[in-house]
DNA sequence: GCAGAGCGATGCATTTTATTCATCACTATG
DNA sequence: CATAGTGATGAATAAAATGCATCGCTCTGC
């Protein structure tokens, strides 16, 4: 949409805190998004940003109108994509801000189902941990967020929660390898692969550690559960995950969920920005995840 | 907003159904006009006009722009006002859709009361019956409605509701003048000046004559209750209105509510479009008016 | 303390975009 | 079947946005 190009340049200018910087990214001269802003303001009379020695940052009067932009950007692209929709088009994007563990199997076998039935809406995801999801709603960065344990609920609109209990991921021939589940002191007494304090499973671990009233001391950690994982086949090492981020079997390598009296199972959380309006397509993605979960997944 | 100019100009457009008779009104010449649809069907890659031999008229593309630019137009002006706001300017604007009663006394003291504390900010007030107020509404040409008896609600969210009896209104040596109440048989004994179909007042009478096994023989029928109130002081004739359409007191007339068995009271409601955020201005006013009504009639 | 780098603002020439004017093709109307 | 009204379009013109060069300012690093 062209009216409003220039307005989203504002967001780029916010983003950098600089003019010229801004002026670069966006491929045009300082001197013409200088005099955008400045039309701007006398046209609102009031100023948008402050200016600071080094650049410029929004005051409250831009942050009001950031916000009114990013809403009505975001807006646009959902009238384009219902008149795409209504001219047969069936085109589109969805964008997904989600945890780690969607990323190896869940989201990509949904995108490809999913293309299937519309093979021209493209997809962006992007990784962001429980407390960056929601501010990727917020800055319309993404449409739908998958979070497992998220912090925040202030602009969330929840669609849908899943129960994914935390595995203990090891080795096939590791001594609790048999069992139906373990407990938490069980694990103890082996070697522990865990993700690093942003992470949802590290969240749930930790806190039920401190109930217990004792401390997991991790021999390796990461924030790579690709790596985490892989350690959890090598010798004794226990590493976990939860079951949506596992492959169904993996030779040599097994899962076996924590006892919930010792670690409750943790909620994955389905949802999009509070009061918002989803374009279709994105829309549609949700409703198959949902299906999916309320037919495969242990959903409440 | 000189970005969403051109885009109103499909508004106009799209309501005279002509883009030369539009163009006209809006002072731009067709040809001008014309290439901004044209660039704007093109942008979005489908037509939004169904050309027709006399004229153009929105296909279901250009409802749905059509609505999203009457939001985004007036997300705009909220933004604005609020901007303004903090700026410490305290101007603005609240446009009113409201039924014929609120015109003589009530809204115009109300007014000069809201001035008082915010006197740059300005009002439109327009008369809309029970049907259109709600159109007014969607259309985004009223921040607020004030209706009696309200015929729609899908897009209406009421703030509060007043209970209003109807009066009959007649001379002050009325054989019925001085009563508690009267029945409405009592005023069938009378000739009766009523108002025409669309309004409240009306629908009330008819729908409790009818209840009854009866039916109201207007004397006088008018759309105007200023006609019709006048009428009510001459001779034995009996007009109807709501109290907060009667002065207080007016020489030589006098007003005495209907017996609520026969007719019910009626409801007068305050509301606004369903979610939308109203500008800061209405809000404010809302709130005045809801703080009246509290303190001073039978709300519910 | 002082030169230099980086910032936003601004006057002027240039380019791009939008508007106007004149005209075409089409279609109901009388 | 002529006429008046419609939207579309090409070329000339007017307006707006952009690029370039430069100013004044403030902080940084020597």
């Amino acid at each position: 949409m062209p009216q409003l190009k220039p307005l989203t340049y504002l967001i780029e200018v916010a983003r950098i805190g600089s003019i010229r910087k801004a002026a670069e990214a966006l491929a045009i001269t300082p001197s013409a998004l200088n005099r955008r802003i400045l039309a701007l303001e006398e046209e609102l009379g009031a100023p948008i940003f402050e200016r600071l020695p080094r650049g410029v940052r929004l005051n409250t009067a831009g942050e009001l109108l950031i916000h009114h932009i990013r809403t009505q950007a975001s807006d646009m692209d959902r009238v384009r994509s219902q008149i795409a929709d209504l001219a047969g088009v069936r085109r589109g994007h969805v964008a997904i801000a989600c945890s780690q563990a969607l990323l190896p199997y869940f989201l990509p076998r949904q995108i490809q189902q999913y293309r299937t039935d519309h093979p021209a809406v493209s997809f962006s995801v992007h990784l962001r941990d429980r407390e960056a999801a929601e501010r990727a709603l917020v800055e319309h960065e993404a449409d739908l967020a998958l979070v497992f344990e998220p912090t925040r609920f202030a602009d969330f609109h929840t669609i849908l929660t899943v129960r994914q209990p935390v595995c203990a991921v090891m080795a096939a021939d590791h001594p609790l390898a048999g069992q139906e589940s373990v407990r938490l002191r069980e694990c103890q007494q082996f070697p522990l692969a865990l993700p690093l304090a942003p992470y949802g499973v590290r969240y749930l671990l930790d806190s039920s550690a401190a109930r217990l009233g004792t401390r997991l001391e991790p021999l390796i950690q990461s924030d790579s559960f690709e790596f985490l994982v892989a350690c959890g086949g090598a010798a004794d090492i226990i590493a976990f995950q939860i079951p949506i981020g596992l492959p169904e079997q993996s030779p040599g390598r097994v899962s076996v969920p924590l006892d919930s009296r010792d670690v409750p199972p943790g909620l994955l959380y389905l949802g999009h920005l509070r009061d918002r309006t989803l374009p279709v397509a994105a829309a549609r993605f949700a409703d198959q995840l949902a299906t999916t979960f309320v037919a495969a997944y242990d959903y409440n």
